[in-house]
DNA sequence: ACATCATTTCGATGATTCACGAAATGAAGA
DNA sequence: TCTTCATTTCGTGAATCATCGAAATGATGT
């Protein structure tokens, strides 16, 4: 019996070879998050985002936590596949200078003083949506 | 002006996100290698390798080296990528007892003991194309 | 039970990627 | 110069992926 490591590796390394779930990891790196919250930030459809939470969470990098009606997401401490740690730290020592990553912990930190309930309530209570300025980072 | 460190980092990702060009880093680990060789060691079309092989020096894995007719490939040293180091070693460490990554070093040992001349010529010598039965390691 | 709502799944679409044969490149030898 | 040949580039088809809207799921509160 042989483990297909070569595909396990492939698996953290198509995860991590994305940028919108790049910055999901380094979201998630202080602290977990409620998958809304993820999703004012990332300024992407709440489908879109889930799908990217799937991939990550497949790869083993991320675990998820039920409370109630929401779902919170963070970084996996273990991990089923044997580079998720690895690949977990790398991503963790890095990006903290980039412009997006900057960018969208400043956008988090204005999206955690809205209450989860306000945050993700269809008709947002104007000013909300003022808060997923974040879209890709342009700059020209 | 900004470094765009996440696209940096984005490109060392998806250049180890893929069986084949991991199996070539896997390969260049211990030594540098000729494309024929390579080729010979995937199985796929030279086109594809030679592909594979600008994707990864394009991410800084990898550096080339010319020397008359044949073009040699070695892990990078020194990278534009400042991400390519982490990663390069994150790689070096691991896989050494996948299927695959142990049948491809059975086959390169094998591939090494025919002359450059010999292995690259179109017309295989009898006995060459027996030295590529190393596909994709399929154990159903 | 019923309505609400955060999240996930489904299905479709456009963009990217892998793989190949054919043609181009460019160095070596005749 | 002309031929040969290892490698790269080009163009294309098949497969995979990111993204979204619509529908399904499943827990909460009434």
């Amino acid at each position: 019996m042989m483990v297909p490591m070569l595909e396990h590796f492939e698996q953290v390394g198509r995860a991590i070879a994305d940028p919108s779930r790049l910055r999901i990891l380094k979201m998630l790196e202080p602290e977990e998050l409620c998958v809304c919250q993820i999703t004012a930030v990332l300024g992407l459809a709440p489908a879109t985002v889930s799908k990217h939470l799937s991939v990550l969470k497949a790869a083993g990098l991320i675990a998820q936590r039920k409370a109630g009606r929401w779902v919170h997401y963070r970084l996996a401490e273990r991990s089923v596949n044997p580079y998720a740690p690895a690949m977990l730290a790398l991503v963790t020592g890095v990006l903290d200078e980039d412009e997006t990553i900057a960018l969208d912990r400043q956008t988090l930190l204005k999206v955690k003083d809205v209450p989860v309930e306000v945050l993700c309530a269809k008709n947002a209570p104007a000013g909300t949506a003022a808060l997923i300025p974040n879209q890709t980072g342009e700059t020209s």
